[in-house]
DNA sequence: CGTCCACAGGAAATGTAGGTCT
DNA sequence: AGACCTACATTTCCTGTGGACG
């Protein structure tokens, strides 16, 4: 009997809990989809076309609307001689810039051709845009350029000036470019310089978050494929929704959990997915969520966490930034490691308080002790040891706070939590 | 009601490491 | 080789601010 054997007691297809999976028809979002419609349809009709933009948080519909509007308007325009119609999509998850989402481009526009990609610094930004219009005018016709996530490039939006304008400009001849932005934060739209914000926003769609009602919508037809007849007990969808929606609102949470619970259900050969799997996926995705993100702290990351866990370890928490910036500069003495400044270190606990590792608090004692913060771990003290233990550089650092820890019990009540 | 503490956090400068072009 | 480009972490400099105190 082999190690690996097929196991399909609970999932049918597990395809439709994928991240990637294209439902066949898009529920719960109608009014948006009308709306989207709306501002695609001049480009049939060969009239001026604005630029959308989509805002919404992740797991909202939007970037699944998209490709389903888009596929659509692809195969309608393939009815018309006279509409000549490219689309692009570029995925913006790792571009901080401007600039570098022009290289994306134009290094998308080129993946068919023969043409080599260019490297993503040393030209300047001009010469890129240059390059940029020419594939473009190469190409000709309706081109829409999706830059999914588009949020990411801050406060560099020079692409978002430029593109809309390349025409007008005259910087391209035979082709007209759609923007269609996407993005996860509604601050993005009031961050975006004054002049760039009338061209880009001329239509918006709001994708608000899903209700456990919707999710449920969305959830049941996937589940009804994904697992075999009678495998999920009644309540695990509207379970699923739920943590979703209280949580986030967002789909893939709701996807990812039902999927999650599955497998656990799976593993553990269980006839059917219950409530409770769905308890255990719940905490095994926040746990996992935890775990990845101590893990990719950088360094001086870890360094700071380790001063924070040090003081724990002590039961000297909450414990305020100047106290334990102290502890961080004499961490990194004994290792041997350079200490970054006491703001540096701020952005680094401000950082992890985004992840949910650390809480902070305000306080504020007036004229007396002036205004401060005070921080302490949000994760269980043990698990922040584990992975300081599993870097190298901490390991003995890590061992030592854990025999203080153990010294003070202030490691049990952590195992059961977690 | 204004003052003023001690830091939070914004903005810009700096340094180092990548690259292209001529 | 030297001029000139961006990226990214960090430093430097600074303005903003909530509430206890007077």
């Amino acid at each position: 009997m082999g190690m690996f054997e097929r196991d399909q007691q609970v999932f049918a297809d597990a395809e439709p809990l994928d991240d990637s999976y294209e439902p066949e028809d898009i529920r719960e979002r109608d009014d948006e989809l009308e709306k989207y419609q709306r501002a695609l349809q001049p480009i049939i009709d060969n009239r001026p076309t604005s630029n959308i933009f989509l805002y919404g948080k992740t797991g909202t519909g939007k970037t699944v609307a998209t490709k389903f509007m888009l596929s659509h308007l692809e195969t309608d325009a393939a009815e018309y001689d006279d509409v000549d119609l490219s689309t692009l999509w570029v995925s913006c998850e790792n571009l901080s810039s401007s600039y570098q989402v022009a290289v994306a481009l134009v290094n998308e526009l080129r993946r068919d051709q023969g043409k080599d990609r260019i490297s993503t610094t040393g030209y300047s930004q001009q010469r890129v845009f240059n390059l940029l219009y020419e594939e473009l005018d190469r190409l000709g016709g309706t081109v829409i350029i999706v830059l999914d996530e588009i949020d990411n490039i801050g406060h560099s939006d020079d692409i978002l000036y430029g593109l809309p304008r390349a025409r007008s400009n005259n910087y391209v001849e035979d082709a007209r470019p759609v923007i269609i932005g996407i993005s996860n934060d509604f601050q993005f739209r009031e961050n975006l310089s004054p002049k760039v914000k009338d061209t880009l926003a001329e239509k918006e769609i709001l994708f608000p978050p899903y209700d456990a009602n919707q999710l449920r919508s969305i959830l049941n037809p996937r589940a009804e494929k994904a697992f075999h007849d009678g495998v999920l007990e009644g309540d695990v969808v509207p379970l699923c929704a739920a943590f979703a929606a209280q949580d986030t609102g967002s789909a893939r949470q709701a996807i990812r959990l039902l999927r999650e619970a599955g497998e656990i259900a799976q593993a553990e050969d269980a006839e059917c997915v219950t409530e409770d799997y769905v308890r255990n996926a719940q905490d095994e995705l926040e746990k996992n969520q935890l775990y990845e993100g101590m893990q990719e702290l950088t360094t001086q990351g870890h360094a700071v966490l380790c001063a924070l866990a040090y003081h724990q370890s002590l039961d000297e928490v909450p414990i305020r930034s100047r106290d334990l910036y102290h502890r961080y500069v004499k961490i990194c003495d004994r290792l041997d490691a350079d200490s970054v400044s006491e703001r540096r270190v701020r952005d680094h606990l401000s950082d992890m308080n985004m992840l949910g590792l650390i809480s902070v608090y305000e306080r504020n004692e007036g004229l007396s002790a002036g205004r401060y913060h005070e921080y302490e771990l949000d994760v269980p003290l043990k698990a922040v040891l584990d992975v300081l233990q599993s870097t190298n550089r901490f390991e003995e650092v890590a061992g030592i706070i854990q025999s203080t820890a153990e010294d003070n019990n202030l490691l049990q009540a952590d195992l059961s939590a977690y």
